[in-house]
DNA sequence: ATCCTTGCAAAGCATTTGCAGTCAC
DNA sequence: GTGACTGCAAATGCTTTGCAAGGAT
């Protein structure tokens, strides 16, 4: 996506939540919505520093949680390590590395009668949304000599 | 379950690991499979403390991690504060409250087609397992006068 | 001019780790 | 008896926060 535009719907959104445009919210933004690795803050500092090199991690943080609440991006947490951010906003699900914890995106949605005929069995429950992820092994850490142990 | 059949499930997990029987251990596996309110490490911590009152807080997180590792037990992540653990291994799936962060089990299955159509758009990707998760408001918080602000 | 946002450093919190004593095997 | 496990306390690492200076509206 153009920059112009990243910039353009980052301040709409911004605007409409009564908050305001500032570059370190727009490097952020930029990079997020640029990448598809799922980057960590850390990830994302160490990216936006190069645009904006007096940045500082803190900032980042705060940015990464307006995004969030801005609906522009989409924080996800395992139980390794730290969380990860992911801008793109198109309909899409992940796949997790169980060796090196890298996420990968898998376009498509999965048929509403499912989420429906589960919904359904969540008594009194108030459904806003759900997440469905893959676990399993990427590429470059696919056990050579078969799968490896499988942990339920 | 009774008490003498959870032991010594929990036994032969730890023996086929080489790893070995203990107090602490049982009393964390005892707990966590008689709940359903998927606790975090330190409600396991607090309610293990009856039985036996000598425990630490290390302890548990060690015993956690050991279920886990044996396949007892399954470690939930969000977003928000600290992890959950599931002893409850039956197939089931999970509702998540926005509001308070409680988890309430939805017993079933999702078909195996849905996940099977989604494996194979993960070029590449050696499926292990997957894991699907409502989001929304439980009984206790759904708001009164209709439906709050949906976040994405 | 107002008050939101930044950057810094310090604090907070969940989780992990080192180690000596203890216990399961 | 041996090696694994516990409990304590300190450490680690991610994330948040308080506050004064700076910036967007």
């Amino acid at each position: 996506m153009l920059r112009e535009n990243t910039d353009l719907q980052l301040r709409r959104a911004l605007q409409s939540s009564g908050q305001r445009f500032t570059e370190q919210r727009a490097a952020v933004y930029r990079y997020l919505a640029s990448t598809d690795i799922h980057p960590t803050a850390d990830e994302v500092f160490l990216a936006v520093r190069s645009d904006l090199d007096g940045i500082s991690l803190a900032t980042v943080y705060k940015s990464l949680e307006t995004l969030v609440g801005c609906g522009l991006a989409v924080k996800l947490s395992y139980s390794d390590s730290s969380a990860r951010y992911d801008g793109r906003m198109d309909p899409h699900y992940h796949s997790r590395c169980l060796a090196c914890g890298s996420v990968t995106d898998i376009p498509g949605e999965v048929a509403g009668s499912e989420i429906q005929s589960l919904s359904g069995k969540a008594t009194g429950f108030q459904v806003i949304g759900y997440s469905l992820e893959l676990t399993g092994y990427c590429t470059t850490c696919v056990p050579e000599g078969g799968p490896g142990p499988i942990h339920a």
